[in-house]
Parts: C-alpha cells; sequence; structure tokens
RNA sequence: GGGCGAGUGGCGCAGUGGUUAGCGCAGAUGCUUUACACGCAUUUGGUCGGGGGUUCGAAUCCCUCCUUGCCCACCA
C-alpha cells in the first residue's frame, strides 16, 4: 500500500495507466480465447469522420461504449470493441477543397484528380489520427490492433464486391430520375441528405391566356417564376369544374419573352393530385425541375399512351419532354431565354418577375413561407434536377423488418423501433453515385466510343466473362459494361464510370467489412474475428443517423452475412446546451472535450456526461456537471486516503461477531447498490447506475458510515477496529469495481494504491481492475452469518431519526456544528454496546448522557424519537417560547398527517378491498403518528 | 397533414396505482469536526400543465384540451 496525496491529480494518472493497458495488450481482443464460458462481447464504433474533432457527443457516445465494454470484461466475456474512422466522402472533400484554395488560390481541377486525390490521401494522414488520439485521452478501450479506415484496401475491395454482387443481383441499376442536386458540392444527393427547413420567400400569382379562347385568361400560383422558361404543361384537377372544360386546351407559357407565340404554347392536362383548394388550383408543370411535376408527366404519359383515341393532345405529348434550364452549378442556361440566361436562380427570379410585371401579367406578389430541400452538408437549397445516376434497390428489406419487429433486434428506447419501421415501409430507390472525387469510385467500366463493333460486343456478353454486362437502355447508348472489382483486360479500350459511391454506402458493411469479411465464403468460414465476433453484441449511437446507417447496416447484415449485423441498439440523446440548444460552431456553445479533460480529469468528464444522460432522452450539457465529476473523484480519492490512515494490511475475512449494526447496514445496503447498479447497466440506464452508486457511496458509505466508523477507530478495541477496516476494505474493494466502467483511470490507481490489486488472479499478463470480476450481490448464507436481517433496517431509520432530529435542535438553538452541544437520552429500550458512542459522534456533540431517569427543566429542547427522548439543555439560554413554538408547529404537522390516514382508514371500502398488508400498514402509521402527538403534547405541556 | 417524445419546487431530472412526491444544482444559515471547503450539517421552495373520468386510493391508468421539442410528408 503506498501513500496517496492529498487531493486527486488527474493529469499525473491518466496517461500512466492508458500506456499500461495498451501496452498489457487488455484491449485486444482474441478470438481464440472465445469459448462457451468465456462469450464474446463485440462492438463496432459508430466510425468518426476521419478528418474530425471530438465533441461532446462522441464523448457521450463512446462512454457508453467503453462502460459497456469494460463492463463486459468485467463479467468475464472475451470483448472486441473495434475502432476506426470513416473517409466521410463530401466532408472530407469540401476540407481540402477549402484549404486549397486558402493556401494555393486554386480548385480541385486545376490539380487533376490523380493530384488532388495525393492532397486528400497527405490531408487525412495528417488529421486523420487527431480524433483517435482524443478518444485515447477520454479512455476508451478499444482494440487499437484492429483500427480499420473505410478507404483501407482490403475494405475498398469490399465496397466493390458488394456493388458488383448487387449489380448482378439486378438491384443497382443506372437511370436518370429526379435527384436531390445540390450546386454548391455540384453532385447528387440521398433522399436522407436533404434537410427540409421553411424559408421566407414570396408566393406569385401571374396570369396565362388560353390560347383557343382569347380573352380567357388561368391566375397561376408559384414561388419559383424564374423556372417558366421550363413549363411544359399547365395541370389543373379533372374534377374541377373552373377548369376541366379546359383541359386539352392550351395556354401561352410567358417566358422566354423572345420566342415566337406558337413555340410557347403549352397544354393544359388534368391530373388528379393537383389540389383545387391550394392556390389557384392551376399548376406549372415544370418536369425537369421539380419532382412533383416529373410524377405527373410521367402519368399523364403513361395515360396517354393508354388511351390514346380519347386523348385531344395526342400529337403533343412532346410537350411532356423535360425542359433543362439550369446549369450544374445553379446558374440559368440558355433554354431559360435571354434575359435570365447566366443568371443565378435567385437572381433569376428576381428578374422573371420583372418580366412578368412588364408584360402586366403579374398579379400578385405576397409573403409567403413554404419548406425548402437544403443540402445538409452545403447548407444551400437543393435542386431538383434530372440526372443520371447509380439507383439501388434495398436488400433484404422483408427480414430486416421483421427482426425488429419480432424483437430478434432490440431497439432501447424501444420506440425507435416505430420510426425504423415507417422509414423501412415507405423507402424510395438509394441513388448512391455522388460527382465527387474522394470515394470509392464505381467499378463499372464504358467502352470508349468505336472501341468494338456489333459484334465484338455480341461476343463479350455471351462470352463466358461474366463482367461483361450487356445494357438494355436505349437511352444510354451504350450497350455493354464492364463490371467488376478488376478492371478490363483491356483497360485501353475502356473509360471508368468518374463517380463515386455515396460514403454510406460503405460504412453499411462496417460491421463485417471491418472484421475480414471478403465475400468468398471458403475465405470467410476461416476467418476467426468474423465467427467470434460477428453479430456484434451492442451498437451505440444516436438517432439522427437511424436512416442514414442503422437500417442501412441491417440490411447488408442480412444481405451479406445472412444474420442480423447487433443483437441490441442504443439510441443515445442528442447533447444540447444547458438551455437546451443543440451544439454547433456557429453558437460556439459547445465546449472542447479535451479542455474540459485537462481542466476536470477524464473521469470527471465522462462522470458529468453519464450522470446527465437520462435513457433516451436529450442531454442537457452543463460544464458543472464535469465540475461535479471532479468532485466526485477528489471524494472517492478521500474516501480511500482515510481508509489507508487507518493503516494495516488489506483485511480479508470479517469475523460476524465483531460486525456493528453500522457495519450491517452498509453490507447491507452495499447489497442494494450492487443489485440495482447491475440490473440499471443490463436494462442501458446508465444514469438510473450513476445515481445509486453516487447515493450509496456518497450519502450513504461517506456520510454516514465512514462518520460513524470514526467512534471505532478512535476506540482502543483492537480487535474491533481490525475488523471495521475489513469491513471498509469490502466494500471500497466492490465499489472501486462497480465505479471501474464508468472511471477507469481513477479506480485503477485506486485500485493499486489500495493494495486490493494483490488478491486479482493473475492473468491478460497483468494485475489490473479490469480484469477484476463484477461484484456479486451478497448470497444469503453471507446475509445470514453476518446477521443482516430486517432489523437491520429498522434500528438504522431510528438512529437517523435520532441524528437528525439532534443536529436539528443544534441548529435551531445555534450550538454550532463543531464538537459543541451536551444532550441527553431518555432511551425508550436497551442500547447496543458502543452505539451511544456513535450517536454522540454523528450528532458532533461534546456529549450524549443515558439517563432513563433524566427530569428536564422546563423549556428544554426535546427531540422525541424511537430510540427514546433526546434532550438538549441549555443553561440559562432557554426561550420557553421558541420552544413552544417549535412543537406547536409539529403538532400541527403531525394532526394533519394523522387526518389523512384516519380519512382513509375510514372508508369503510377501503378495509373491505385494500390488501392487508396496506391496511395494517395503515394502522400502524395511524398508530405511530398518535404516540407521537401524544408526546409532543405532553412536552408543551411540561413547558409551562 | 402524419408519427413520436416532454410538461413534477428557480434550473436539470427520478418516481407508471398504495407511507409524509425524491435527488442533484442553485438559494439561506452555521461550521478551519483531526479523509475531503472539490468538504460537513441544518434549512427555504412543489395544489406533479388545465379539465373530466376509472378506483377504497391517481404524479402514475383512460378521455380531452393547452404548451413545447423532434422526426416523416411532392401542397405549387
Amino acid at each position: 500500500m503506498t501513500e496517496i496525496p492529498k487531493a486527486y491529480e488527474p493529469q499525473s494518472v491518466e496517461d500512466k495507466w492508458y500506456d499500461f493497458w495498451v501496452k498489457q495488450g487488455c484491449f485486444t481482443a482474441d478470438p481464440t480465447r472465445v469459448t462457451d464460458k468465456r462469450p464474446a462481447y463485440s462492438i463496432v464504433i459508430p466510425p468518426p469522420n476521419v478528418t474530425g474533432m471530438l465533441h461532446m457527443g462522441h464523448v457521450l457516445n463512446n462512454t457508453i461504449q467503453d462502460i459497456l465494454s469494460r463492463k463486459a470484461r468485467m463479467d468475464g466475456k472475451e470483448v472486441l470493441w473495434l475502432p476506426g474512422t470513416d473517409h466521410a466522402g463530401i466532408a472530407t472533400q469540401v476540407q481540402v477543397e477549402k484549404a486549397l484554395k486558402r493556401d494555393e488560390k486554386k480548385t480541385k481541377h486545376d490539380l487533376g484528380r490523380e493530384e488532388f486525390l495525393k492532397r486528400v490521401w497527405t490531408w487525412k494522414d495528417k488529421h486523420g489520427g487527431i480524433i483517435i488520439n482524443q478518444l485515447k485521452k477520454l479512455g476508451c478501450s478499444c482494440d487499437w490492433t484492429r483500427e480499420r479506415f473505410t478507404m483501407d484496401p482490403e475494405y475498398s475491395r469490399c465496397v466493390q464486391k458488394v456493388f458488383v454482387e448487387l449489380y448482378k443481383k439486378g438491384l443497382i441499376y443506372r437511370g436518370k430520375r429526379m435527384v436531390n442536386w445540390c450546386p454548391a458540392s455540384q453532385t447528387a444527393l440521398s433522399d436522407e441528405e436533404v434537410e427540409m427547413k421553411p424559408q421566407k420567400g414570396f408566393m406569385y400569382h401571374f396570369k396565362v391566356e388560353v390560347a383557343e379562347a382569347p380573352g380567357t385568361w388561368l391566375t397561376i400560383a408559384t414561388t419559383r417564376p424564374e423556372t417558366i422558361p421550363g413549363d411544359t404543361a399547365v395541370a389543373v384537377n379533372p374534377k374541377d369544374p373552373r377548369y376541366a372544360h379546359l383541359i386539352g386546351q392550351h395556354i401561352v407559357r410567358p417566358l422566354p419573352i423572345e420566342l415566337p407565340r406558337e413555340q410557347k404554347l403549352i397544354p393544359i392536362i388534368g391530373d388528379a393530385h393537383v389540389d383545387f383548394e391550394f392556390g389557384t388550383g392551376v399548376l406549372k408543370v415544370t418536369p425537369a425541375h421539380d419532382k412533383a411535376d416529373f410524377e405527373i408527366c410521367q402519368r399523364i404519359t403513361k395515360w396517354a399512351g393508354s388511351r390514346i383515341e380519347r386523348t385531344p393532345f395526342t400529337d403533343e405529348l412532346s410537350f411532356m419532354e423535360p425542359i433543362e434550364i439550369m446549369n450544374a452549378d445553379g446558374t440559368m442556361n440558355d433554354l431559360a431565354g435571354a434575359d435570365l440566361k447566366g443568371l443565378e436562380r435567385f437572381k433569376a427570379r428576381k428578374v422573371a418577375v420583372e418580366r412578368l410585371g412588364e408584360q402586366g401579367l403579374l398579379i400578385e406578389e405576397k409573403p409567403y413561407e413554404n419548406n425548402v430541400g437544403f443540402s445538409q452538408r452545403a447548407d444551400v437549397p437543393i435542386e431538383p434536377r434530372l440526372s443520371e445516376q447509380w439507383f439501388l434497390k434495398y436488400p433484404s428489406v422483408e427480414v430486416s423488418t421483421k427482426c425488429v419487429a419480432e424483437g430478434q433486434m432490440k431497439f432501447h428506447p424501444d420506440r425507435w423501433a416505430k420510426v425504423y419501421d415507417h422509414w423501412l415501409s415507405n423507402i424510395q430507390d438509394w441513388c448512391i453515385s455522388r460527382q465527387l472525387w474522394w470515394g470509392h469510385r464505381v467499378p463499372v467500366w464504358y467502352p470508349k466510343p468505336g472501341a468494338f463493333t456489333e459484334d465484338q460486343i455480341q461476343n463479350l456478353i455471351e462470352s463466358e466473362n461474366d463482367a461483361y454486362q450487356s445494357v438494355t437502355s436505349i437511352e444510354e447508348g451504350v450497350s455493354l459494361r464492364w463490371v467488376s472489382i478488376e478492371p478490363p483486360p483491356d483497360p485501353a479500350n475502356w473509360i471508368q464510370d468518374p463517380d463515386v459511391l455515396d460514403t454510406w454506402f460503405s460504412s453499411w458493411l462496417w460491421p463485417f467489412a471491418t472484421m475480414g469479411w471478403t465475400g468468398d465464403k471458403a475465405s470467410d468460414a476461416n476467418a476467426q474475428t468474423l465467427r467470434a465476433f460477428y453479430p456484434t453484441t451492442d451498437l451505440v449511437t444516436g438517432p439522427d443517423i437511424i436512416f442514414f446507417w442503422v437500417a442501412r447496416m441491417i440490411m447488408a447484415g442480412y444481405e451479406f452475412m445472412g444474420d442480423l449485423p447487433f443483437k441490441n441498439v442504443y439510441f443515445t440523446g442528442i447533447i444540447r446546451d444547458k438551455q437546451g440548444r443543440k451544439m454547433s460552431k456557429t453558437l460556439g456553445n459547445s465546449p472542447d472535450p479535451l479542455v474540459l479533460i485537462s481542466q476536470y480529469g477524464a473521469d470527471a468528464l465522462r462522470f458529468g456526461t453519464m450522470r446527465s444522460a437520462p435513457l433516451g432522452q436529450d442531454v442537457l450539457f452543463d460544464e458543472k456537471d464535469v465540475e461535479l465529476g471532479r468532485n466526485f473523484c477528489n471524494k472517492l480519492w478521500n474516501a480511500c486516503r482515510f481508509r489507508q490512515m487507518q493503516g494495516g494490511e488489506v483485511q480479508g475475512e470479517m469475523d460476524a461477531k465483531l460486525l456493528s449494526s453500522d457495519d450491517r447496514w452498509i453490507l447491507l445496503r452495499l447489497d442494494l447498490a450492487i443489485r440495482e447498479v447491475t440490473d440499471a447497466l443490463a436494462s442501458y440506464n446508465f444514469a438510473t447506475a450513476v445515481q445509486t452508486l453516487y447515493r450509496f457511496f456518497w450519502s450513504e458509505y461517506c456520510d454516514w458510515y465512514v462518520e460513524a466508523s470514526k467512534a471505532a477507530f478512535f476506540g482502543q478495541d483492537t480487535a474491533f477496529k481490525a475488523n471495521k477496516v475489513a469491513v471498509i476494505d469490502f466494500v471500497l474493494s466492490h465499489l472501486l469495481r462497480m465505479f471501474h466502467p464508468l472511471l477507469p483511470f481513477i479506480t485503477e490507481e485506486l485500485w493499486h494504491g489500495m493494495g486490493y490489486s494483490a488478491d486479482m488472479p493473475e492473468e491478460q499478463g497483468g494485475k489490473t481492475i479490469m480484469f477484476a470480476r463484477w461484484p456479486k450481490p451478497l448470497s444469503d448464507d453471507e446475509k445470514e452469518a453476518w446477521g443482516l436481517d430486517d432489523t437491520v433496517e429498522t434500528l438504522a431509520n431510528a438512529k437517523s431519526e435520532l441524528v437528525t432530529q439532534g443536529r436539528n435542535l443544534k441548529t435551531q438553538f445555534n450550538i454550532g456544528a463543531g464538537k459543541k452541544g451536551k444532550f441527553t437520552l431518555k432511551p425508550a429500550g436497551n442500547l447496543a454496546p458502543g452505539e451511544a458512542e456513535v450517536l454522540r459522534l454523528l450528532l458532533s456533540a461534546e456529549s450524549l448522557d443515558l439517563d432513563p431517569h433524566y427530569a428536564p427543566k422546563k423549556g428544554t429542547p426535546t427531540a422525541l424519537t424511537k430510540l427514546g427522548e433526546l434532550y438538549l439543555p441549555l443553561d440559562g439560554l432557554i426561550d420557553v417560547d421558541a420552544e413552544r413554538a417549535r412543537l406547536t408547529k409539529d403538532v400541527t404537522k403531525v394532526q394533519a398527517e394523522i387526518e389523512k390516514v384516519e380519512q382513509k382508514l375510514g372508508n369503510p371500502s377501503f378495509a373491505q378491498k385494500v390488501p392487508p398488508a396496506v391496511l395494517e400498514e395503515h394502522r400502524q402509521r395511524l398508530a405511530d403518528w398518535q404516540v407521537k402527538l401524544a408526546q409532543t403534547k405532553a412536552a408543551i405541556e411540561a413547558l409551562s
């Protein structure tokens, strides 16, 4: 046992033990150790962005994972917590582009694709380690020997393999669709990457003339007048009596102005989705720039095709062809007309409105708020755009839905299961291609123009090599593709698809692609890690990526592993500041965890975060919580110092004969704490576990038990003292272990400092609390041997009542908290030997006399307790009126309680219907209150 | 428009039918008590969002309304 300093200094402790753990291989998972008796426990980390910095969300998330991992190790499991990072396509590319612009005034095009990618890799090597080191500072017990990156060569192979496989299953296809286009990043986005935000703008009403009926005007409402040049029709509801008769006629599109009138005639069509309540009931249809409009055109085309003889505008189906009037960067192109051409889209809106006004067509312009889709990353409004992209029809949807609905996989809290289910039953195909450079390149090659003759193409398609894939789509103009993780044998004849895959198209493979999966059945069967640790046990993540990541991992798990990827998903809350605002860089309300760690210690940060993180609720984070965590660690430190000051070696056996009532009580409370904490952790109720530990350690152990124990240590009985130390060692060694998953550093330091490590069986190459066994509740035998029965609690309550009331008297009569005050107790029964001294100490009193025949002077302050009447004689200082007032207040309170209970008992149906135990309890309660009332009244009588 | 949460003392939260509704922070008062002032003791704050119902008994179950947060949805 080494002496420990007065205040806990985390800085000198944390790095030391982290290095120790890593050097001893404590975090390293070994699949060969997994047996029935030593089951596997695994978590894969939600990979942070490779260039990211640790923020409070990571702290919450990874502390939880660390608690789960460390607890599992203490339960004797073989634990794999697999770490790694994500290449984060757009985010990383944007960062590097920004740096390039800032430092060299260049764009990525100035460098070219190859050179630019080199720069990204350099950037990654420079910044990629930061967040990993930050996780180490937090104490995360990840198996760093298995760190993975989504762009590792093996991982990239998995991504391509999956693409090829899904392609061959017919689930991946290329097509020209309406996609969410980000004009800033100039790439397509998935639906999940679009965030709807209310935007203040204007609703414009303008009128158009019906060509067949000059003088008849229709009014159209729109928020996007700049897209008028792209209108190919106007739609009305066929049931709308105002307009139905006009279907089949035409209107004159007002823009572009310079086009001749006959080129601007567009049909009036009917579509049931037009809401005649909304706006004017007339909808402009812009199929190239609005998803709903595109769909209307598809419906109309189909309808017209099937009912050709009844369609008045059969020959005008060409009007259903979308007109693209915008460039990829969000500026207007030639088709938008001379006035708008070259203008940025919002500038074009203004100009379009001006032109309408000049023609006398603008009727109204009123402020209007509507939802606009924004690119989540670039934070600019997305543009619905027709473009050719790769799409995925989600695989294994049915089984993925079932596994959560039927409970093979559990969500915590389970309400997220509904959200998951709802999304899954409404999913659209996933746009997986991105027009970026940083990412996994689509493993598809197209023949260069003229590289092959028709016959050659035919031969290749019919050849054994199934990398040659025929293409049936006519519009593409390509009849052959090479789809494989290997480039074609004659690369000179081919061009690889320039697009890369959505980052999530790699992340969704994370649970198995990190464990040596190759997609080859024979070699996967030999992959020890995969066999031992897949499916993983728990996944800990935020509900904000339930669609992006969780749902997709489940589908990939079933599709490629034939099994679910994890058995439990714990959804954390979102970290907010103490005012409930989301943490963000712009608000500047996001504290740097590393600063907090250096100020307060990693354990303090973990404690503060977890204490305020109830199951499934958002976490309102306040730096005060971390301060509290630091105070807590210091308290723990000093509780151990107190034990050390009593001296002696670590005590083993407790002698049941020497246990005091306080010893028995603290052992019972320990037992309760073990059960509560174990249950709380098993059900992912981390805040409950922390609160229970807090209560047990601080209130019960320190504030009560340790204070009471001083009576023994100040006394002379050495055997009794030694036994007291044994109890303390027993409690502290259990306590430290229960705290370890939450507070790894300080518990390890104390485990050694206190000498408890000496009891540890040697394994894993070093003695560490990490592999100490999680405490078990006391057995019935132990409870019997130590006399832990019901009387223990009853006596403790009575003592607590006496001490609290005695302290109260001291405060009220200004005796002060120091070793002052002379009490006299008129005991109600026999007190155990030494009990009076314990009580004196807890009262911080100069003395506590026992006198069964005590006759107090009039007006002596009194506390009436189950253990007897406690008096605080005050020489000449008695204020009879004050004491009377105090006691009278008590009487009022007690009478109110008696009234309540009597009312209940007086209800005839109460006695009939209530369980006997409850009835008995109420009767007892009434009796107790009545005794108290009589005593208090007697005390008042005695005053006069 | 649909779905899911939340409303308990100044603040943050526990408490899902049965004692006098708990805890932490903040506040007040007193204490250099010999583990810890990053501490100790005492103490002030609550008709549990409103209304109705079920029950012997409701913060807790049901209905309804109000407030608030989040997610989903092509209303131009």
